[in-house]
DNA sequence: TTGACATATATCGTATTTGACATATATTTT
DNA sequence: AAAATATATGTCAAATACGATATATGTCAA
């Protein structure tokens, strides 16, 4: 996790954060996963040139639930998110990819 | 193929092909991706010798919708599942792993 | 500045997903 | 065999995720 590092950096004990915040392993990981996928919404949607509106439409859904998976709401569910990223044609292989790898690679 | 087979069993409106119904090829993706989750739900639990009751303490959930996780019930989200599989004690790179295993290139 | 377009945020009625529960059916143990 | 344990299936009210809509803010060109 890079994030804990940034954090660490910061001068925050991450070891404890999610005990502190009540979270599980299992939550965090949750959480970190659905970040990760909403910031690879928004660099696949605009490799594709698309507007938000655009990709709501192919998505059957809103500009402002767009807006939400890209801002990472929490009320964004992961199947929303998934499905963002194989309608923005996004293959299994690909995602496999970005859970390897994480955010911008910058590290 | 079984997989169409398993699919019907499990209780998703499959028609023929994925095709002319409006099933596009991001939607069966998805459906696909749900399917193969669900059986490593299965396999992770037994790995780690635990019974349908006990995963579901740790999900905060039940026994009877741990069992629909793992026969592929269409009520059950990716947010579950893959919630499931964290808590099981899945990594992100196990889960890149699973998704570049299977199903990727089918035919 | 104005106007046109893109994105962010809030609310709301609806649809889906949820845990819980009851109960049926394996499966294992004694 | 029966008893104990594990899993499957169906139902349902409540929680939550949804698209739609309105509106605010941002961006960029005329």
């Amino acid at each position: 996790m890079d994030k804990k590092k940034h954090l660490e950096s910061a001068g925050w004990r991450v070891g404890s954060v999610a005990d502190f915040l009540g979270l599980s392993e299992g939550e965090a990981a949750y959480i970190d996963l659905k970040l990760t996928l909403s910031e690879k919404v928004r660099q696949c949607r605009k490799r594709e040139k698309l507007t938000q509106t655009q990709l709501a439409q192919r998505l059957k859904s809103s500009q402002s639930r767009v807006a939400k998976i890209e801002a990472g709401d929490p009320s964004v569910s992961l199947d929303l998110l998934i499905r963002s990223l194989f309608t923005l044609g996004v293959t299994k292989t690909d995602l496999s990819k970005m859970f390897g790898e994480k955010g911008a690679g910058h590290g």
